[in-house]
RNA sequence: CGGGGUGUAGCUCAGCUUGGCAGAGCGCUUCGUUCGGGACGAAGAGGUCCGCGGUUCAAAUCCGCGCACCCCGACCA
């Protein structure tokens, strides 16, 4: 590609909207070009390097057996409703009518029609196991989205859904995907790091998510700095500090007048944190019959109440049942609850009938805490739980924090900690489990003359998301650093002067056509700029190897080459450039082998 | 959805307080000089001052109502 006919210009500063270093280079650099909140196009430059990432995808999911199908973006509502999707979605979920008013809604996931399209082709046990995956746009309309490419609401991706048998064929499936994942993100040069995580309302039977820590991250990663145990905050288990042991005492009032916060509470009464009781109040929704009530949740004073583990505890027949949001003003005042003195002890009768009070474990074995009187102005010590107040459900409902014991160390006889860091989701995989093939009646016929009910997986994975964590992994002070295998072009071949010296120019035209010819991506700066405007620009776009052909050069019969990331340029004889820059991307492509990249991944951005 | 901020040239922004010719730097075009890390000179092109309504002799500027975008939170398969 010559670079004078190329679509886009480098932009000296940075559009005001990009707040991190991965959108403001892609902005300056022509990458990408925004159309409106939370959608973009992929100018010339940035196509490239989204369909360099696809390739890859491909390459690692036809390499573990699943077969590229393209799935409709555009589908019937009533899909929606038959897995009761439409209504969990919510927002979310882009609807539309047709001319005929028919209702329509844009896939912002696709397990629905790909149950359907298995259950229409599929017919005996000997048609499994089968993992099919598309890369595809989806839609998602979302409440605010933010960061560049990072959360988006039109955006590329790669989902795959695997159909088996049984567990044990799951396991191979979901394994088969787990290591092709792992393959992917290290040849695109995104250090990531695989964590437990929560399965949302896409529902199933546990899922990872593979994270990529930054601090620009809008997930809270918690990880042991003994072992590998790592998991989203969502769902990561920890071992509770202990709690300062006693013998029951008699409850008593104390004043503590303005005293709101458990922090004030601690420092009015001259106590530790975990020796009170924290009360917060949610309304749930239970999904499938929208009925309504009052959440009362209860933690030890030194924890923080988790809304996706709370939301998990009170789901009886697994996940994706129950809705929460915090209690707002009115509902708290028409309850009767009095803001910064609530108390699980002693609750108001009007909400004794219909609450649910919810009790972490942090509260076994917390004899003697400090709890709110539920008046103005007063709190009770030596609350116990069992004796003084009884909650409906008890476990874990709070977030693990940094400093918190690692679970699983203390479970083989190790100290280890936890640490928190941010992190951006850059693919999910799920043991869906029979969740859809129940909900829409699937089977085939197994072996014996039954029906045999499939069990899924999924597994997602998002392309604009790769591209930007690939920048905002490999960057510096000039520049992008585009990991080989992704780079728009391999080559970024300037050429000084050429427009003075009709021999170089010969030298830069031939060299261009030689790297062409055996296959190399060339992108050749023929534009009529000074020297410094290219090698700027050269060091914006971020190609892997720059080479330079100038009069100098040419009549010294060598070509100026340098790696992006190296601090110098090497003069290399003109016989051997083309060895010498098939050798830096050989270079290149194994830096990002599972091995370096993995290494590396958990180091991560520092503390949240 | 709650809170905050911003909308003026392709980009970054001034002008708005106190109403009176639409501005600067970068970028772009042409010419000349220059030519290995974002050159210099000269001459140009480029505007729905976010939109609508109001006040006024006169509105980028004041008032009202919208819209868009960004940030924090809620939300996030």
């Amino acid at each position: 590609m010559r670079m004078s006919r190329m679509f886009g210009h480098t932009l000296r500063e940075a559009p005001t909207e990009a707040d991190t270093p991965s959108h403001a280079l892609l902005l300056r650099g022509g990458y990408i070009d925004q159309l409106m909140s939370g959608v973009y196009t992929f100018m010339p430059l940035g196509h490239r390097v989204k369909r360099n990432i696809e390739q890859v995808i491909r390459e690692e999911m036809d390499g573990a057996g699943a077969q590229e199908v393209t799935m409709p973006a555009i589908q019937p509502a009533e899909l929606w409703d038959s897995t009761g999707r439409r209504a969990a979605m919510g927002d979310v979920l882009f609807q539309l009518t047709d001319r005929r008013d028919r209702e329509l809604a844009l896939g912002p996931t696709h397990e629905e029609v790909v149950t359907r399209l298995f259950s229409d082709h599929a017919v005996s046990y000997r048609d499994l196991p089968v993992t099919l995956y598309q890369i595809q746009t989806k839609f998602r309309d979302e409440a605010r989205p933010r960061g560049g490419l990072i959360r988006v609401r039109e955006f590329t991706m790669k989902d795959a859904y695997s159909f088996d048998a049984d567990d044990a064929g799951l396991d191979g499936s979901y394994n088969a995907m787990f290591e092709a994942y792992r393959r992917i993100f290290a040849r695109c040069g995104v250090p990531t790091v695989p964590v437990q995580a929560d399965s949302g309302a896409i529902g199933g039977k546990g899922s990872q998510e593979f994270i990529f820590l930054t601090n620009i991250g809008e997930d809270t990663i918690i990880l042991c700095d003994t072992c590998t145990y790592a998991a989203n905050q969502e769902k990561a288990e920890f071992v509770r500090p202990a709690a300062i042991p006693g013998d029951p005492a008699p409850i008593e009032e104390v004043a503590t007048p303005g005293v709101t916060s458990i922090e004030a509470l601690a420092e009015f009464l001259g106590i530790e944190a975990r020796q009170t009781a924290k009360a917060v109040f949610f309304m749930a929704k239970q999904n499938s019959t929208g009925v309504t009530y009052p959440v009362f949740a209860v933690v030890r004073g030194d924890m923080d109440v988790n809304e996706v583990k709370l939301a998990n505890a009170l789901s009886v027949g697994g996940r994706g049942g129950v809705e929460l949001r915090p209690m707002v003003d009115s509902e708290i005042a028409a309850y009767g609850i009095v803001a910064g003195y609530a108390s699980p002890v002693g609750l108001p009768s009007e909400l004794q009938s219909d609450v649910r009070v919810v009790a972490d474990l942090s509260l076994d074995a917390a004899p003697n805490l400090v709890a709110g009187a539920n008046k103005p102005g007063f709190h009770l010590r030596n609350v116990n739980l069992g004796r003084d107040w009884t909650p409906a459900v008890t476990g874990d409902i709070a977030s693990a924090q940094a400093g918190h014991g690692c679970a699983r160390c203390a479970a083989e006889g190790r100290d280890g900690h936890l640490r928190a860091e941010r992190g951006i989701e850059m693919g999910h995989v799920f043991r869906l489990d029979t969740t859809y093939t129940n909900k829409m009646n699937v089977a085939v016929q197994d072996a014996n003359g039954g029906q045999l009910t499939p069990t899924m997986g999924c597994y997602g994975i998002g392309v604009g998301r790769i591209l930007s964590a690939a920048v905002e992994a490999h960057f510096d002070d000039a520049g992008i650093q585009w990991p080989a295998e992704i780079a728009p072009y391999d080559v970024h071949l300037v050429g000084i002067g050429l427009d003075r010296d009709a021999e170089a120019a010969a030298d830069a035209e031939a060299l261009y056509a030689e790297l062409t010819k055996v296959g190399l991506d060339v992108l050749f700066d023929d534009r009529d700029e000074r020297p410094g405007v290219k090698f700027n620009d050269a060091d914006l776009l971020g190609m892997p190897v720059r080479l330079t052909v100038s009069s100098r050069n040419t009549k010294a019969g060598v070509v100026e080459t340098k790696a992006r990331a190296a601090a110098e340029a090497e003069s290399v004889a003109r016989a051997d450039v083309l060895a010498r820059v098939q050798a830096l991307r050989a270079e290149a492509i194994a830096s990002c082998s599972v091995e370096a990249i993995e290494r590396i991944a958990r180091a991560g951005s520092g503390p949240a």
